[in-house]
Formats: structure tokens, C-alpha cells, sequence
DNA sequence: TGCCTAGGTGTACGGCGTACACCCCTTCTT
DNA sequence: AAGAAGGGGTGTACGCCGTACACCTAGGCA
């Protein structure tokens, strides 16, 4: 009657998983804030000893990434309709959406390199809405940095941050790029045509992206006082 | 001989101060990095035991608000010309270059509250250029909203945060604003106006905010892609 | 039957921010 | 000149964090 003793609250638990570990994460961070999301206080919402959690994520960090992954996964992928403005409008205001139902995944994701595949994935189908509507693949370029930029002048934006990482590993997932996000890589190569030799990312000019996009707002509202 | 023994290192060192520590701390995360800079290895810098510190900051985020103030303090403010979008693109291009000299001030400020003297001081400024360029102040007070957003649908900028905190405290500095920073005031009472019951900062439709800015940036490439 | 291994446990370590009680040296008062 | 006051550096200690490492244990497979 008394060795297989737990059962104490009734539900018995399921083992744990990583997808389970994450969705706790999210729901606990969602309740209590981010701020108070431990190791320990995670690993106590789930009837577990902390060390228990390192079995199905790698530290702390991965756990972080495979929150902002699931949060970024349930993006509302809308079919397009082939007017390209109507169609990225919708998508960039459903990744809003999805974000704001988190409140702390805005910071977290820009805390953190955050090339996760359901980042790229988002990215690549955003990239194709452009080139599908007709826009050349520099524009298209520049866009997304555009949208990608702050503009404030506190700039640098998600792209970047880890540079290298393993020498291997990044050149074995270069190679790969073009069949998972083809429209990504096709603004890749053209930027990498245009300037060979450049610092950061390849063929990406900083400077004048940001300058770019920059003058893209200057240029609109000039034009929307103009009319009035 | 012995009595007032440590003149260890030669260079006596000076007393510290809220500004020593700041500019030690500023120092040693552009040396360093930001995630090493802690209590400890700051005290340790300036050979003093870490406790000392807190006689000159009140804590830690203290430690970090005082970081970004001072560099955001040293963001050029260049005499205006009268061209307003000139104008508007050198000092944004100035706050930029000022950031980008700290790789670590971004992301701490991005993390922060931020409206500290010196921020406040840029927004006034800023938001004063568009004002002497003409535009009405409900298109100033977008552009401004605009110019925060990250636009990846990843919103929510640098405003909000930090709600009420002290409501005495609050109600005190909001009537010492219009003084300190008139433009900022002028578009807060516009704003406030237009739409007297709102959620957060008064008047204030974050997500029309967001939709403005993202159709002022896809009008734009729209319109550069119509010219070929 | 007995081994293998996936997954949960327990203990422990080093680092963090910081509360609190000191003490000493300077400066100001009378 | 004496003594009070208090600003600023010190020492100790607490509770939290992430996580390394050794261990145990239950189920599946040979």
C-alpha cells in the first residue's frame, strides 16, 4: 500500500521530455515574468530536482533558445495572396502578435544569436514574399535590414552576433542553406558578388543599411507632410 | 617607515566617486565585456573591496543606468541647419556612431527603462527638429514612434517599461517635464487629447504606431521599386 | 537471467548581488 | 585643543544562481 508511495496530488506525472521542459518554461515565464525563471524554480514547477532538467536541455541558454523556438514556430504562416505588400504586412504583424502573447520573448529573442531554423524559417518565407512580388534581390536585401534595424541610431540589429562558433559546423550548415531557405541564400550570394572582401556578415555594409532604412522613413513622412 | 605602508603601486590612488566607478565600469566592459563585469571584478579594478562601490551606486542596475547615461550624454549634438531632415539624419547618425563605440550599450540599454536625463534630453531634441521642420506634431509623434520600432513584427520600442513605480514621484516629474523637455511635452499633451482612455503611456495606440511605421517603410520600397 | 542505458537524484562548488555591522580618517564646532 | 559627526572603505555572511559529477534505479532487450 505504501511503496509505490507518490501519487500524492492526484494526476500522476508523465515523464518529462524536452518539449515538455520548454512548454513549462514558457507558461511559468508567461505567469511569473522571466526575471524569476531559474533552473530551480522551473525544475520545482515540474516535481523535479533541478539536475533533472540537464537531461533534456543542454543549460540554461538552450532553454531560453528552445522557448523563443516554440514562440517563433507558432507564427500564423497566412497563404499569400501575390500582392507582396498586403502579403508581408499580414505576416509581419502576425509574428507581433504571436510575440506580444509572451511579453518577455522580445528581449529574450534579442538577447541571443537567434539563428534558430523556425528564425530562418520566418526570415526565408518573408525574403520570398519580396522577390515573389517583383522586387530585385538588392532591394530585397535592404529591406529586410531595414526592417530589422532600430532607429534610433542604436542600431545592429538580429543579424551578426556569433561570428564563427566552429570553423566546421558553420561552413557544413553554409553549404546546406539554399535548400532549406533558398531565398535567403539567394540574397546571401548576391551581397557576397557585390563586395567580397567586407567585414561582418558577407557583403553586408552596416552603415549604409542602416543609413538606408533610415532615409526610408525620412523620405515617407517628408512625403506625407508634403501631401498635407 | 612602515606605518602608512601601501603606496603598493607607485600612482596613489585618487578617492572614488560616482563618476571614477562609472567611467572604471565603462572601461572595463569595452575591455572586457559586459557579462564579466560584475560587483566584484569591478571593485577589484579599483583595488577596493567590492562593498565599496555601493557607497557611490545604489546598485548594481544603478551601476548599469549610470553606464548608459554617461554614454549616451556623449552623443553629438551638432548646431541644426534649418534643413530639418539633414539635420534630424546627423544627429541619429551621431547617436549611432556614440553606440557602436560601446558594443556592449545597446542591449543594456535596450534592457533598461532608459528615460534617464540624457535620453530624455536626445528624445527633446529630436523630436524638436521635426517640429522647427514644420511637421504638425501628430506626425512628429508617430516618426518618433517609428523611429523606436523594430519592425520584424518584434515590437514594443523603448517607451512603456517602468509603469507607475511612485505614483508621488511620477505625478511630480510629469509636471516638471514641459520645463525640461518642451517638444516631448508638446506631443504627450497632443497625444493625450486625441484619446483621452488608453492603456499605456497616454494616447498612445501602439499598435497603430507600429502599423504607421511598417507602411511608411513598405510604401517606400514600393515606391523606390516603381522608380526601377 | 542478467546487462545496458535513459532518466531522475543528491551533494557540492564557485560566483553572484548585497545586507549589516564595523572602523577610521577628515572636518567642523565650540 | 578637544571632541562629535559622518562620509567612505572594510569584513563577514546570507541566499540565490548555474551546473559538474557520481550515483541510483527501473525497463527493455539479449
Amino acid at each position: 500500500m505504501g511503496t509505490l508511495s507518490d501519487q500524492n496530488a492526484g494526476t500522476r506525472r508523465t515523464t518529462l521530455s524536452r518539449d515538455r521542459v520548454l512548454r513549462a518554461a514558457i507558461a511559468y515565464a508567461d505567469a511569473n515574468g522571466i526575471e524569476s525563471l531559474s533552473m530551480r524554480s522551473l525544475a520545482n514547477e515540474l516535481d523535479v530536482v533541478p539536475m533533472a532538467l540537464y537531461k533534456h536541455v543542454a543549460n540554461k541558454e538552450d532553454l531560453l533558445d528552445g522557448m523563443v523556438e516554440i514562440v517563433v514556430g507558432e507564427i500564423d504562416q497566412a497563404a499569400a495572396t501575390g500582392e507582396w505588400k498586403h502579403d508581408v504586412r499580414l505576416r509581419i504583424l502576425a509574428a507581433r502578435a504571436a510575440l506580444l502573447g509572451h511579453s518577455w520573448s522580445r528581449p529574450v529573442l534579442e538577447s541571443r544569436g537567434a539563428m534558430t531554423p523556425a528564425m530562418l524559417s520566418y526570415l526565408d518565407a518573408l525574403t520570398g514574399l519580396f522577390l515573389a512580388g517583383g522586387l530585385s534581390v538588392d532591394l530585397t536585401h535592404q529591406m529586410m535590414h531595414a526592417l530589422g534595424n532600430r532607429m534610433w541610431g542604436f542600431s545592429q540589429e538580429l543579424f551578426a552576433a556569433t561570428p564563427p562558433k566552429d570553423a566546421e559546423t558553420l561552413k557544413a550548415q553554409k553549404a546546406a542553406l539554399p535548400a532549406h531557405y533558398p531565398n535567403l541564400a539567394e540574397i546571401a550570394k548576391a551581397a557576397m558578388h557585390s563586395d567580397p572582401a567586407s567585414r561582418r556578415a558577407p557583403g553586408c555594409d552596416d552603415q549604409a543599411e542602416f543609413e538606408f532604412a533610415l532615409d526610408l522613413l525620412l523620405d515617407g513622412v517628408g512625403r506625407l507632410q508634403a501631401h498635407r
